[in-house]
DNA sequence: ACCCAGGATTTCA
DNA sequence: TGAAATCATGGG
């Protein structure tokens, strides 16, 4: 998909450090972008199109159609103001999290819009990764606007409101159709509004009454949607790392409780530490994390 | 054919 | 409160 005689287009720097693109955008937290080689990645926020290439302290950035909201989507969706230093030295006060911070320095938490944190992550339940990404893409192609060529914006809560709950059942998601159909005839953009403004814990409980959403997908929309950082989302990954790491086992709510009390407020990034290892340990074999010293 | 997937819901003890 | 069955489908 690449841009070509593009006129509505522009490009431009910002500094956000530390940042390693492959560690943020490559790691499940995000299901739309796509990487070009290079230390380079592609896809859209909103309603544009952005191409990432970082050197060194600096992240190239190229936005199609361009204009004055580019930066601040860019800004936004990596977390330019989390001071992520502060947070891997607070975190490393536990000596597992510090061993992974170490491969994990330019790994930050991103923030993407509600609704289509919602939305994908209910397609995402029982699925992998390359089926999510392509449901999500699924989902933006049939009901988007366009944006650039081959590529669309994800739906918005109105649009997938207005479709048929035939159409979301043609579009090869199985029992989740129903969920994506259902919820967006509970939600409209006030009641996100609201939901915005409440801390973790009540906005967890809210999007759980949701259908199609049970504790994992809550966190994760915690997380990644509404930027609640002290979210800790578990899935099949975390609870065999949790019993590696931590000899951690149990139920949802036994896990979280440790969580909380182990990483506090930071307990989204302490997520995506162990997360992040745990899947390339499984891909490469390698072993970043150890259990051999677990005192705090 | 087989196993698993960034699970949720329902059912039953 | 918690284990077990069910769901609907595709990627590896």
């Amino acid at each position: 998909m690449t841009i070509r005689g593009c006129s509505n287009q522009m490009k431009f720097g910002v500094k956000i450090d530390p940042l390693n693109l492959d560690q943020t955008l490559g790691c499940g937290q995000t299901f739309r972008w796509r990487p070009h080689g290079n230390d380079t990645w592609a896809g859209p926020i909103a309603d544009q199109f952005f191409t990432l290439r970082r050197d060194g302290p600096v992240l190239h950035v190229e936005a199609t159609p361009g204009g004055s909201r580019a930066r601040q989507l860019i800004l936004d969706h990596l977390r330019a103001e989390d001071d992520v230093r502060e947070i891997q030295k607070v975190l490393s006060r536990d000596p597992v999290i510090a061993t992974g911070i170490a491969h994990m320095r330019g790994l930050r938490i991103v923030k993407i819009d509600e609704w289509e944190t919602l939305a994908s992550f209910i397609l995402a339940t029982y699925a992998n990764i390359p089926r999510i990404m392509k449901m999500v893409e699924t989902l933006a192609s049939r009901f988007g606007e366009p944006i650039v060529e081959g590529v669309n914006s994800f739906p918005t809560l109105d649009r997938i409101r207005d479709a048929s709950r035939s159409d979301l059942e043609k579009c090869g998601f199985g029992y989740r159709a129903k969920y994506i159909h259902e919820v967006s005839r509970l939600l409209d953009d006030d009641r996100i509004s609201l939901m915005k403004e409440l801390p973790y814990d009540e906005l967890r409980g809210e999007l759980i009454e949701l259908p199609g959403v049970g504790d994992k997908v809550a966190d994760c929309v915690s997380l990644f949607g509404f930027g609640k950082l002290d979210a800790f989302p578990i899935d099949v990954w975390m609870e065999r790392a949790m019993a590696r790491l931590y000899r951690r086992r149990g139920s949802y709510s036994r896990l979280r409780t440790f969580a909380h009390q182990r990483f506090g407020l930071y307990a989204g990034y302490a997520q995506e530490y162990i997360y992040h290892n745990e899947r390339s340990r499984a891909r490469n074999g390698a072993c970043v994390f150890t259990n051999r010293r677990t005192t705090v």
